[in-house]
RNA sequence: GGGCCCAUAGCUCAGUCGGCAAGAGCGUACCCCUGAUAAGGGUAAGGUCUCCGGUUCGAGUCCGGAUGGGCCCA
């Protein structure tokens, strides 16, 4: 034949025709995508239809610096609940939250304008940070393609949300859980702030390590006598030994005193090799033996108690530790049990105060080198050096920290973890261990500090009784300082004097002086986030439910805001904000290892955006379980771009095969049709199923391995014949169209959580046939016009879908055996096409089906152009190339007789043509 | 150092109550098609289920320990 006649059949042929492009140039096409939905508010107006409220609260991300590849799996996690529950039905709305008072910001704002600035030059310069950054971030989850309210979020430094956070901070305080303290608290010197434990960074360090010796007052033990008697003490932080007030033994481990040098030496027993070298054993007794025994301070002419602690370990040091109470969180403890005081030796800057006497004014990594001098010089040193640890760091200034005795606020939580394990236990955590977690946390956690010595937050109600250091709570001043947040003065704590803020005849309650300066103190930005709840229970009352459905948020915050949120919540509403918890991963490189600027391992959700668009971070995203850490490559990212090509191609050409408008619903479908049907319901229920359980992975493999190899291996090939060289409105291929569409619309539904460009883009493609009407936007569809388990197709389908799936249960089988068979002669060169095939099988009996129907269902589903059955159990007889007959030059399949063109072909030129 | 979690083909994951001769997709190799064409189809090769020990007739699955990684804490 010659090229020219088969170019002719090329055209009398029905090829798929649409104009969805193949190539998706993601990144110009989603802005347009995203301005689509903006302009004509879809997201708004669909929720306007829906009234049952499902609540997916966000947990707010700080608002400084771009976003990172965390920020996206998280709002797209967020995203692709939040768009699930709205496509079946539920009003989803999602309010975007973001935090944004706190030292981070602060510290940024102090490098710009100088650490002198005053507090409210810090305060106007860090509300324009913030704000910068929520427009900044807000583009960019935008660009992500997440629906929210993004004109309406909430913000942790507007007036209302400042106002709520006094009101709820004044209503614990009322009902009777705050209280001041002295503690020790981490301290940062060079930031001159206390910080959280939240706020602690663990780095190593090299510190000074002493051992040093503490006098005996006393020379009787066990009635022997030690003249020269000491105990042998270790620390790192020679500065806290001004602070020192008792010597902790362990009751239960060895001591011995050891003859060394004229000197009697108390010391841990399996530790006096190691740090005594060559020494005489004398006695051995148990540590108890020390409580209450005194000692001298080696610096200052006082003394030092022994007392009994359990920590005291064995394992390092000397085992006698020293004991500054207002330097430490075990000293504290144990200090508050044998009444010593709680005395700090520094001021805020970290250097020396009073109580430091002769080391005043030095800085502490001064004090820590003339103490060590002067313990030498009083001959008290045994041994120096250097010892490398782990070391609590300031987050953000990145300096060594200490611990320092101040007066804070703190939340009383110890006397009600029991209401909190309550609470817990009545959420739903996804993964279950999250129970475990927050559990051991909130168990572990102590009172919680809420102060905080800092400009940039939301004021602590309180005032400073300037005679006698009274630290005095008021309502009166909680609801000024409110009204004037809520008029716009949101600074005006900071501007106008103590007078206004308190009430005329304010006397302090410890010494009846009337005269007062304003507290200094912030609170806690965990305070801010933790009251989300409360804030969207007051603002947001016709979209909110308390408690919300679901929190998202990464494994980390079991310790932040899930705990910070769950205690406020308890206290103030007598139960958990939520229904239940789901945590995803952190996430890693190729290599498991987490990403960091000096690992330079750090890719940006910008980059991926700009290279391959934001589908393609929505698909990697739920790529992995994102339950468990995620990993994310060049590899992983190529392989996301495949899949998605995959089932953008899928979808193109079922857009296609309906180019021709097929309008007439066909009264019968064909068993094929049937029975891909059936496999589209079936993947419907179990992707529905997934997306409950909020297992988005395994959603993105059902919908990838439908597309792949039901839809276009199997169904999509084996139509191609009637798609292509059936008559238009013929039976069969209207049969096949219709099944095409019902898959086609249920499909484009079931991606859109995921894939919300592609899923409306394709829809603004899908042509209107069979009498469907679209409405203006996909995330305007619902469960009964989309998806065939909550239709009710045809009661064709129903009444023959399980006949249709048995007769297929067997065809497929031989269909392998067969592409088997085929694949060794087309190695052998024996044959091209399969179509070139005719085959032989027996099967047994299917009562349903005739003779001539199961013939062509079994010619089209193994794209062969002549069968022959037999009956009998199922079988692959016999596959031969079909060498008696001719290639239709039209359809190309193989046929025997003396016409140009097979019966079927010239049947449909004649009708078609002429 | 402590708590919690993870560990299955080169990559990403399935694997319910212990019965598996261990599955899928991607990738790879080879082949076909050229009427989804910067597409489409087929076949095949890939695994001592991280390691060591235990329970059991039987363990990827249960228990103990080790190693590596993550989060949180000290």
């Amino acid at each position: 034949m010659k090229e020219s006649e088969k170019k002719d059949f090329k055209d009398t042929i029905f090829l798929p025709r649409t104009d969805f492009p193949m190539k998706a140039n993601l990144p110009e096409l989603e802005p347009k995508i995203i301005d689509f939905w903006e302009k004509n508010k879809i997201y708004e107006r669909a929720l306007e239809t829906k009234k049952e409220i499902f609540s997916v609260h966000d947990g707010p991300p700080y608002a400084n610096g771009n976003i990172h590849l965390g920020h996206a799996l998280n709002k797209i996690i967020k995203d692709i609940t939040v768009k699930y529950n709205l496509i079946f039905g539920k009003r989803a709305e999602f309010i975007p939250g973001w935090d944004c008072h706190g030292l981070p910001i602060e510290k940024e704002v102090e490098k710009r304008i100088g650490k002198n600035a005053s507090p409210t030059e810090i305060r106007r310069e860090s509300r324009k940070y913030a704000e910068n950054f929520i427009g900044i971030q807000r583009e960019e989850f935008k660009r992500l393609g997440v629906f929210g309210k993004w004109n309406e979020p909430y913000i942790t430094m507007s007036p209302d949300y400042e106002a709520m956070i006094i009101d709820s901070i004044n209503k614990i305080w009322k009902n009777g859980r705050i209280y001041s303290s002295y503690r020790p608290v981490f301290w940062c010197p060079i930031c001159s702030t206390a910080l959280a434990e939240a706020e602690v960074e663990y780095k190593t360090k090299k510190s000074p390590s002493i051992y040093f010796l503490f006098p005996a007052k006393f020379s009787e033990i066990e009635g022997e006598r030690f003249e020269n008697l000491f105990a042998v003490v270790w620390t790192t932080t020679p500065w806290t030994i001004p602070a020192n007030f008792a010597l902790a033994f362990n009751p239960e481990i060895n001591y011995i005193i050891a003859k060394k040098d004229s000197r009697y030496l108390i010391v841990a027993e399996d530790l006096a090799g190691q740090i005594l070298g060559d020494f005489e054993k004398v006695k051995v007794l148990k540590g108890y033996i020390f409580e209450r025994k005194v000692f001298s301070h080696p610096l200052f002419d006082r003394e030092s108690l022994g007392v009994i602690a359990e920590f005291v370990s064995k394992e390092e040091g000397t085992g006698i530790v020293h004991i500054a109470p207002g330097h430490g969180e075990e000293d504290f403890e144990v200090g508050k049990r044998y009444g010593l005081p709680v005395e700090s030796v520094l001021d805020e800057s970290g250097r020396g105060n009073e109580n430091a006497k002769q080391y005043k004014s030095y800085f502490y990594t001064e004090i820590n080198q003339k103490v060590i001098e002067d313990i030498e010089k009083k001959n008290l040193l045994l041994k120096k050096g250097e010892y490398e640890h782990s070391y609590p760091h300031c987050w953000r200034c990145k300096n060594p920290i200490v611990f320092r005795a101040t007066k804070q606020w703190f939340i009383k939580v110890q006397d009600i973890k029991d209401k909190f394990i309550e609470n817990i236990r009545k959420v739903k955590w996804i993964p279950e261990w999250g129970i475990t977690r927050i559990e051991s946390t909130v168990m572990a956690r102590p009172d919680w500090c809420i102060s905080r010595q800092r400009a940039w937050g939301v004021p602590i109600p309180y005032v400073i009784c300037k005679n006698c250091g009274e630290y005095i709570w008021s309502e009166y001043t909680a609801e000024k300082i409110k009204q004037d947040i809520l008029e716009g003065k949101a600074d005006s704590w900071w501007e106008e004097d103590v007078s206004y803020f308190i009430p005329e005849n304010l006397t302090c309650p410890a010494c009846k002086s009337n005269s007062f300066e304003k507290g200094k103190d912030v609170l806690d930005v965990w305070i801010d986030s933790g009251l989300s709840f409360r804030y969207m229970k007051s603002k947001y009352r016709e979209s909110f439910s308390f408690p919300a459905d679901v929190y998202i948020e990464g494994t980390d915050q079991h310790r932040g805001w899930f705990q910070s949120s769950l205690i406020l919540s308890v206290i103030l509403e007598g139960e958990a904000p939520y229904k239940s918890v789901f945590t995803h991963g952190f996430i890693l490189d190729e290599f498991k290892r987490k990403m960091s600027k000096s690992l330079g391992n750090v890719v940006s959700p910008s980059d991926i955006i700009k290279e391959s668009g934001a589908e393609i971070v929505r698909v990697w995203a739920v790529f992995s379980d994102p339950s468990e850490d995620v990993k994310i490559s060049e590899k992983i990212l190529s392989e996301v771009i495949d899949i998605y090509r995959k089932v953008r191609n899928t979808i193109r050409f079922m857009l296609g095969s309906l180019g021709d408008n097929p309008q007439v619903v066909p009264e019968k479908l064909f068993p094929q049709d049937i029975y891909f049907l059936k496999k589209l319901e079936d993947t419907e229920k179990e992707v529905n199923s997934d997306y409950k359980n909020m297992e988005y992975h395994k959603v993105l493999r059902k919908i990838h391995f439908f597309a792949d190899k039901i839809l276009s291996g199997l169904f999509l090939d084996i139509l191609k014949d009637t798609l292509y060289c059936d008559l238009p409105e013929s039976p069969r291929r209207l049969s096949g169209q219709f099944a095409i569409f019902t898959i086609l619309k249920s499909f484009l539904f079931l991606i859109s959580p995921i894939f919300s460009f592609l899923a409306e883009e394709s829809y603004q493609h899908l042509p209107e046939v069979f009498g469907f009407k679209k409405r203006e936007s996909i995330f305007f569809e619902s469960p009964d016009r989309m998806l065939l388990s909550f239709s009710n197709l045809s009661s064709i389908y129903e009444k023959e879908k399980n006949s249709a799936e048995e007769l297929f249960s067997v065809l497929i089988p031989l269909r392998e055996k067969l592409n088997e068979v085929a694949d060794k002669m087309r190695k052998e060169k024996v044959i091209g096409s399969s179509l070139e095939l005719k085959v032989f099988i027996s099967l047994p009996d299917f009562p349903y089906f005739e003779a001539e129907l199961l013939k062509s269902i079994v010619e089209e589903f193994f794209i062969v152009s002549k069968v022959f059955i037999s009956s009998g159990e199922p079988a692959l007889l016999k596959v031969e190339r079909y060498s008696e007959a001719k290639k239709c030059p039209r359809c190309w399949k193989y046929f025997e007789g003396e016409s140009d063109l097979c019966r079927r072909c010239s049947d449909v030129i004649s009708k078609f043509y002429s």
